[in-house]
DNA sequence: CGGATTCTTGAAGTCGCTCAACGAACGTGG
DNA sequence: CCACGTTCGTTGAGCGACTTCAAGAATCCG
């Protein structure tokens, strides 16, 4: 739970980035999943053109911090991020994990800061779209207004989501929870759904699921010894996603549950 | 934790409603809190005029449930609300507690669809907003969208930090930031700030606040025992505001810290 | 007044945390 | 390339905060 994950790191100016593409949303792979859903050619153009630059973030670097005045929106391009706040204490929880497609900064929008921190879980490559100049397409884009409400309303039941877990569930249905909706988000993205790397380290799986990085790690040895997940390192796979879903739906914590389940799964043992 | 408390309740059609108001935003006396936010009088009375109707709801009535389709915003005009999702165990989170002023609905933009139900606390009443006629009038007064993305920008703040403290206080940290946070909204309001009612059970608070019931009757008999609060069923009184605010700013569960911010209050013992 | 609901309090149990030690992986410099 | 230090991850033992279970008291409301 201590808060220097989010120490800023010297970049690491070796890495190898991708070839630069055509900096344009029309001609980018995460069309479908980000700002531009449901606009026509023309309107992609016109988002195009206030996007103000592709900005690179090195892995443990900040995208922004919190208390920092607000003045855009990010799209993540590829890479990934953690999004953190931390208490008095130091203790940070980690308010969500965001992949390629998925839009950044929208909690400043209300105070016109920045509300948490926003690092680079690996080398990554944000696209930055100035709000202002966002607001001043609204009115001519209309179709874009109404999915930049759908996103941020979709931000809100992501959140209430986690508060779901975060209040009642096991700490082995919140686990479940958390690798099932990587795989979902990854298929999304046409990657692999049952084979993953973690981008983050357990702490900061542990900081997003309110339990303690030896939870984490006692969780992840649990699942492997029962062949639910292969994991090496920070390679995962997903080996029995039925048994994950059945843990996640509810059955854990509950014998009666769990064999009720279970049963419907014949092939596989009580655990 | 159980859900039974969503259960429709027949209405208690005796209750006497304070007298109908004008209908108006412009006559409201929570518009500095609500939608209209920075409008001038001229655009007031534009949003005056998409409002659908003031709608009554009766205590422990529902304003919608989950999984209705959305149509409508609402903002509280009299009277306090719960929204609370229900998971397959039964089990309820509630994801906050609406007073007056405070806008209804946002989670349903992105589905269609209602993702939580909200449910009133007393008896209430609310203006409805017809989303798709609030859209329309966002291209004709701008100081109404910006100020319409501030308040979902602010909602989805509001549940970071419901997120920090499920998952990172304890019980008495999460429970005297409760009471705070209720003070800070009544004085908001201009209602007393030290002195009200608890218009939802103990099993409402502990559902929000991940606690089990006993839990929070316990640590409310603490804190009265500590001379910190006055109890009488659910009216409530902040005596030492100062002790609940270092309990809430981290002081709790760390002997050392307790005693250090403590010290600041030469007046009190220690706990 | 009486039944149902809500709230309070106690005792026992448990899940996940804390503390501690060790092992593996990484990357930095020799 | 290997040695080394550092960070990260794993595993165990014991503990503590909160839950669960249970019973009784207070309150609400017809």
């Amino acid at each position: 739970m201590s808060a220097t994950t989010i120490a800023l790191k010297p970049a690491n100016t070796a890495v190898p980035f991708p070839a630069a593409s055509n900096n344009k949303c029309s001609g980018c792979s995460f069309r479908q999943l980000c700002l531009p859903v449901g606009l026509s050619d023309s309107e992609v153009g016109r988002l195009d053109q206030i996007i103000a630059r592709r900005r690179r973030v090195f892995k443990d670097e900040p995208l922004y911090r919190a208390e920092q005045p607000f003045h855009s929106l990010y799209a993540v391009h590829f890479g990934h991020f953690k999004t953190a706040q931390v208490n008095l204490r130091g203790n940070q929880q980690i308010t969500g994990f965001q992949m390629a497609g998925d839009l950044l900064g929208m909690d400043a929008i209300g105070s016109g800061r920045h509300s948490c921190t926003a690092v680079a879980l690996d080398d990554a490559e944000v696209c930055e779209i100035p709000y202002a100049r966002l607001t001043d397409l609204f009115s001519q884009v209309p179709a874009l207004l109404q999915h930049f409400h759908r996103i941020m309303s979709h931000e809100i039941t992501r959140e209430q989501n986690v508060m779901l877990f975060l209040s009642n569930m096991r700490a082995e249905q919140r686990f479940a929870l958390f690798l099932l909706n990587l795989s979902s988000r990854y298929a999304a993205r046409g990657y692999a759904a049952s084979c993953f790397q973690l981008r983050m380290s357990r702490e900061d799986i542990g900081d997003y699921l309110g339990l303690t990085i030896e939870s984490i790690s006692r969780l992840l040895s649990r699942f492997r010894r029962e062949g639910w997940v292969k994991v090496e390192n920070r390679e995962v796979s997903l080996l029995d996603r039925a048994a994950l879903e059945a843990l996640a739906s509810g059955a854990a914590g509950d014998a009666e549950e769990r064999a009720a389940a279970l049963a419907q799964r014949p092939q596989l043992k009580a655990a």
